[in-house]
Order: C-alpha cells, then structure tokens, then sequence
DNA sequence: TTAAACTTTCAGAAATTACTGAAACATCAG
DNA sequence: CTGATGTTTCAGTAATTTCTGAAAGTTTAA
C-alpha cells in the first residue's frame, strides 16, 4: 500500500485537521484514507499505509462507528473486514455536523436548562441567568434550524446553496411574507 | 472571589467544553466566567476565581484575543487591565464560527486547491481527483452560503430563525422560484 | 474439537498539550 | 531616575491523550 504524494498529501492532511474535527490524527488519517480510496480496505492495509498499530486501527474504526462514518463489508471465502466510508460526501458532512452537535451542544442545553430551573439566589445570579437564558435559546433556535435542514432532501438543500447571494433575497422576500400575515 | 454553586457548574462546564470548541479548559473557563460576571475583571481576580496561576490568565487572554472574543477596557486612576466580553451572546456565536471557519475549513479549501490544479498521474489519482473536486464544492458552497448568512442583520437572521418548521416552506417556494425563472 | 485467521482489549510507554512560577519587561507617579 | 504596580514570556514540570504490542477473544472451516 503505498501512496502518492498527493494522496499522501491529502491523508496527512486529514490527520492534522482530525484533532479540530473532533477525532484524534490517526482517525482523521483513516478516514481520509478509506474516503479517497476507490476499494474498501482491510485494517492491515490500514494499518500498513498508516504505519500505525494493528491495535490502533481496531480502536479508529470504532470510533469513526460511533460516528457513523464508516462501514464494514464482507467479501466471500474471506474473512476479513473490509472498511469504506459511509454514504455521499453529503452525508459525511451532515452526520459530522449531527454527532458534533450532540456532543457540543446538547449537554451544554441540559445544563442550561436544570440551571434555569432554580431561582436566582442574588443580584449576580440574575445576571447570570440571564445569560444563560440567551444562550440557551441561542442553542435552541439553532439546533431547531439545523434540523429542520438536515430533514429535508439532500438536492433541495443543495439547490438552495446554489443560490449563493440569492439567498439574501429569499430571506427578504421571507420577511415580507412574515409581516403579511 | 467565591462562585456560587450554580455559577460555578456553569463555569466549569465551559471548561469540560472548551476543548471541544478549540480552545483548552482553563480558556473556556476564563470565557465562561467573563460571560457570566456583570462586571470586567481583572487578571487577578480570573486567577483567583478558577484557581490558576496569573501567567496562564494571561495567556489565556491571549487566546481569547486572537479569536476576538474580549474587550479590554481601563478604569481611572487605576493601572490594571479589566477584562469582558466583545460583543452580544450573538455576535460571539458568529465569532465563533468564523474563526473556526479560518482554522478548520480554510487550510483544507487551499490545499484541495492546490491539489486539484494537477493531472492526475494514474487511476488512483483519478479517482482521489474526484473525491477531493466533491469535498471542495461542499466547503465552498458552505463557507459561501455562512458569510451569506453572517453578512445579514443579527435582527433580519433572528428573525428567519424563529420561522423554525416555516424554513420548509420557504426553501419549497424557493424552489418554484428557480424553476420558474 | 481444533487450529487458523482474524478482531478487540488494555496496561504501559511515548508523544503531546497545558500549567506554573520566576524572571524579564513595561509603564507610570513622584 | 527609581520603585511600585502591573503584564508577558518561557523553561521546566505536570497532566492528558494517544499509540503500541502482546494477550485474550471470536468465528469459521474441516
């Protein structure tokens, strides 16, 4: 398994960018390896292009599982587990985007929320929910619209990015309709 | 400064937090406890406050600083430097962003770029082509269509946000628009 | 049931990242 | 100019995270 420069290039790259992903950088190299790699791939041939433990790509694969970025298929009369990445480019980004969410944003809700269950005990604490009031309908709001984009259909959403700088117009023509009505 | 307890879990929230939104604990404590206190503090009191030493404050401050999320400001007669927040709950989510933008997203746009500007040089590479072709439309049309976003009121953008389920309906009439036209 | 072929686990080692505290640096009042 | 009052820097240390490799676990074919 050895690798061109541009795809070694490519590779090395996702490992850097990994730890800002939210992975480590030999998770961040799998991935980009399984990604621009046309054939699913065994964990030796991992682990060979890598230069990284047998061990290690076991727990990579796991945690790029827990993401919900890769799959597992089977070859007949072969034992081995061959690994590819899970769904279009589109996906990836969007179920990066989810799992972010939910280990970024929701605890944080939850926290917000049971603190703003109690009362305020002093002056500094009603600043200080008030602050986390804003933050957590912040939050809120903004998952809410994640969602609510993420539930519609890959095309619809990406004609809507083609868009570009008619988005703006869309969005006043939205605000005339609000007032409307 | 003593915390109260409810002060306090938030304060250290941030901190669990802060290294999944870039920075380290100590910083997402910093900025958490910044937030939530009504008044500028200054390096001192942070140190005291979460228990840290004055040269990791300053650095701390450092960081924040480089993702413009304090202020500094002085008092008279009084030489110490007082720390806030820069701007609304809003405008730091959008620093945020941006400035996660420019350290996930930009450096991988530009070395797609540079990668793409070459033949491929075997199949392998015809295929890789492609793959990196897709990644790089996704985060261009993304970064494009968040500095759309960003670049409209917080007011107008609120607005369109508190639409929730509505998005739906306008993307759908979006839709017809640029079927129409 | 056994052995071959594979995967997972995890204790300890290695690498990386964060933090401290003391020294250097900066600014101002007298 | 000097000392008082601040801030910054950075070498060394501490804490955390990641990685390895050997042992344990799993599955299948015969």
């Amino acid at each position: 398994m050895k690798l061109t420069t541009k795809i070694e290039s490519f590779v090395m790259h996702c490992g850097e960018m990994g730890s800002r992903w939210g992975f480590n950088r030999t998770v961040g190299q799998m991935y980009g390896l399984l990604i621009i790699h046309e054939n699913a791939l065994t964990a030796v041939e991992i682990s060979e292009a890598l230069n990284i433990s047998r061990g290690n790509v076991s727990m990579g694969i796991k945690e790029l599982q827990s993401w919900r970025l890769v799959q597992v298929q089977h070859k007949p009369k072969d034992r081995k587990e061959y690994y590819s990445p899970a769904g279009s480019i589109w996906e990836m980004a969007t179920r990066v985007f989810e799992e972010r969410r939910k280990r970024e944003v929701d605890p944080t809700l939850s926290l917000l929320r049971d603190n703003l269950l109690d009362e305020p005990s002093n002056q500094k604490e009603v600043y200080a929910q008030e602050k986390m009031h804003e933050i957590h309908d912040l939050l809120e709001t903004g998952t809410h619209w994640a969602s609510e984009l993420q539930s519609m259909s890959p095309e619809k959403l990406k004609t809507l990015m083609k868009l570009g700088s008619g988005v703006s117009k869309v969005i006043n023509f939205t605000d005339k309709l609000i007032n409307k009505s």
